[in-house]
DNA sequence: ACTGGTGGATACATCGTTGCAGATGAGGCC
DNA sequence: GGCCTCATCTGCAACGATGTATCCACCAGT
């Protein structure tokens, strides 16, 4: 049915082998043969097998990529930053929901799913990196430095900590006092939860505020646990004046209950976010946050990713690359 | 390196094709046997080379789906649930981003990525269906209806007139008289611009209000585009008191525009969109729209596709079904 | 005892490529 | 003229699975 490369040869009266030199640029080739194999590929409308490549070499030029729901704006942002820098890289990438459940994680690391791809890009979200040491085969293996930061795994890391340090001293500056914290809970100190959460204690401390607890109120990151967080802080009657999401979901769920509220934003209360994701910017008021360096951690992620395939051979140390965070001040907290 | 069937065939002392037989859920063969595979797979942690399997059988069980970005809110809402409805029938799902570029949408159709899949979703944004008859092989293809429509051609149809009839006549119904459209031009008929359009006036029509050109300003179908072209309409001293976006980030975008210009939502403007992305409902005030049933679309898309990919022989009628929408009633139009 | 049917297992070819080793032939050099 | 070199091309054997055909027991039926 489809055109092989034996169809190529006969018209083109070459053998087999050398349309496959042709296609893969093989360097001692008559030009006028090359010319007569590629006129014959052209006329047959032939086309490579990949899964017949892949097979005999051994690579898929796939990267999988490990995430909760595409649905989640910061992972739709980022996949499509990986998948364009995979693309000019001559890969592909393929995506698998993990729904943020260990199973569904635990068997991207192990399952079928990996013997598609050359390597795995991984945002972890339920494993800690004792599991994923052990899940993960020998395959290449990048973690998206969001939840887990550990020395035996190359990851890109985010500046969770001074980034959100960075986010506090601003609406510190701006004169806030009591800023409450969405998505984290008191005594966290890992994941990116615990590392914004220090960041922001870091920052307070550093501006001699005194931490409340009260202030820390943990939900999932998303839209409307910011919302349902924002509404039992409002009920509770702790005083605030600002609030910091730990990514944009939260802080725009904030947004939204609090003008639901009768609240005003910015004047009787702050909002900032961390994450920078499109909707930031036409929120309304717009939201001041931090922009991580998405596309530079997709790029790193990717090169770093795409140097371990190519690099089998040469053991290496531990890569762990870090993006460089900026405030983006709008009027949310301006 | 990897383990192979040949190697669990050894350790578990019966022939290759046993343990393919069994992997396969082949009927007849001993428990005890069967046992022993399972063991020696076990112990071996065999995993099936889906390379190979794909290479000898000749499905990749892979479906293809071309859209425009990821990062565009809609697109990766309806990804999500492409996947979703995909994994649950067995299949993965490669995404391609054509980013809205004829000749990237013409290559996913045409080039390596189709041998990569066994059949193709495709959201069609700068080719015609001529265009797409033409360079489409003979994998199989279902469009999802969201710009071009043709009776040759397979695909899922949005209620493009009806739904923004029931946004249109919903803000009539509200008092509103002047209301703007963004993101279709005078005159347009097809696509979604133009279908949602001519929604637009048979509602008008259907209520004795008339059709004013000036209010119909088009733009990229994106939130600037819709800030942008909501802070020409208000330049140009037009009056108007609604605004159609015929996306919702069209919509959410004018929302900000007006916002920012001192406008009231709904008082002043009421503001109306479509799609109901998930942000439509966090936005303050948060977003009247219409749902065009993204999830039943998925749904039925991947089913159509996998029945055509699984049931070649057959040759059957085009098939088009319609996904039911639901108006979503917010503040920005109560 | 012989035949036929069936459960249970196997051998071999094959999918479309690429890696490796080798064949061919035209010059160049002594 | 013979030998070596090197550009150019070829043949064969994989890669790891599955489809087809076949084979071997073993039991039932006559």
């Amino acid at each position: 049915m489809a055109v092989t490369m034996n169809d190529v040869a006969r018209a083109a009266g070459v053998s087999l082998k050398t349309v496959s030199n042709v296609i893969n640029n093989y360097e001692f080739i008559r030009p006028t043969t090359k010319q007569r194999v590629l006129n014959a590929i052209d006329e047959l409308g032939y086309e490579t097998n990949l899964t017949a490549r892949s097979l005999r070499s051994g690579k898929t030029s796939m990267l999988g990529l490990v995430l909760a729901d595409l649905s989640i704006p910061y992972y739709a942002e980022l996949a499509s930053d990986i998948m364009k820098a995979a693309w000019d890289r001559g890969y592909r990438v393929l995506v698998e929901q993990s729904g943020n459940e260990a199973d569904h994680e635990k068997a991207a690391l192990q399952g079928q799913f990996r013997s598609l791809t050359d390597g795995l890009l991984f945002i972890p979200l339920a494993l800690d990196a004792e599991q994923i040491i052990e899940a993960a085969g020998n395959k290449p293996l990048v973690l998206l430095g969001e939840f887990v930061e550990d020395p035996r795994l190359d990851m890109v890391l985010i500046q969770n900590h001074s980034a959100a340090a960075a986010v506090t001293t601003h609406l510190l500056a701006g004169g806030r006092r009591r800023i409450a914290v969405l998505g984290a809970n008191d005594g966290d100190t890992t994941g990116s939860n615990g590392l914004r959460l220090s960041g922001y204690q870091a920052a307070l401390a550093a501006a001699g505020v005194e931490y409340d607890p009260a202030l820390v109120v943990g939900c999932d990151w998303r839209r409307d646990g910011g919302a349902d967080a924002t509404a039992r802080l409002l009920d509770s009657g702790v005083a605030f004046d600002a609030v910091f999401g730990l990514n944009d979901a939260l802080a725009l769920g904030a947004l939204h209950e609090l003008l639901v509220r009768g609240k005003k934003v910015p004047d009787d209360v702050a909002v900032a976010g961390f994450d920078d994701i499109d909707e930031a910017r036409f929120a309304s008021p717009s939201l001041t946050t931090v922009a991580p360096g998405r596309t530079e951690i997709a790029e790193r992620a990717v090169e770093l990713l795409i140097n371990r395939i190519e690099a089998k051979g040469s053991i290496s140390d531990v890569q762990q690359p870090e993006a460089a965070f900026s405030l983006r001040v709008r009027q949310s907290a301006p």
